[in-house]
DNA sequence: TGATGAATTGAAGACTTCTTCAAGTTGTTA
DNA sequence: TAACAACTTGAAGAAGTCTTCAATTCATCA
């Protein structure tokens, strides 16, 4: 029965893999969002938009409840939070990485080698 | 100058989102591990390996260096594991969710509803 | 009821990423 | 130096994901 763990591991993050749909994620985490907000605060079109909602519907990681005219999107009760936390602080990790290497790099060449 | 902070988030979730990169990043959190190691356990072809861990290196999130005659991959000092756990929370999470919603559809067609 | 606004869907082509194959490095051993 | 082992690389087709467009649904308002 059922899929690997590290399968399901390596969909989730591809699940994550868009920056539109880490936006969302980052702006649901201030609270339940109508669509019309989503979109006045992500350049994207609408129907753009939809399709990645989508995603993260199908994924489970967000809900949406129609209120009338206008659609809410929420998180799906997970803490999102924590692992964009950790996401970042292993991004300033890398970066920071990078930038040393960069550094290096320019000494490198300043003293011709 | 530079990426967005949400796009160097959704290109750091991509690289995560394959199995094979996932496993490498799992045993390499037991300690640096030499390709061969790697190729034994986990059911991969040599040059596929090889591509998967370019991706990582290329990322800066693994290092190798070889010693003589074989390559050692190690963590490049990032707190990996602490991201694996987190999403294996969230995975928990939405899993289970997913198997009461089953159970919950189950239910009503018991009642044939 | 017909028109409008808000959001979603399906489908098609553009674009990326995966896998695989053959060829290439690098370092060791005969 | 030739042969070998351990990995890596480049390239090409297969497979998957993105964006966009036109069409659709759903609920309100005139």
């Amino acid at each position: 029965m059922s899929v690997p763990l590290y399968q399901a591991k390596a969909e989730f993050f591809r699940m994550l893999g868009h920056p539109v749909r880490i936006r969302v994620l980052e702006l649901l985490q201030l609270g339940p969002t109508p669509v019309r907000d989503l979109l006045a605060a992500i350049d994207v079109e609408p129907s753009n938009l939809s399709q990645q909602l989508a995603v993260l519907r199908r994924a489970g990681i967000v809900t949406a409840t129609r209120d009338s005219t206008t659609v809410v999107y929420a998180l799906a009760g997970t803490d999102v939070a924590d692992l964009m936390r950790t996401a970042r602080r292993i991004l300033t990790d890398l970066l920071l990485g990078q930038e040393e290497l960069l550094a290096e790099l320019r000494d490198a060449d300043a003293r011709s080698e």
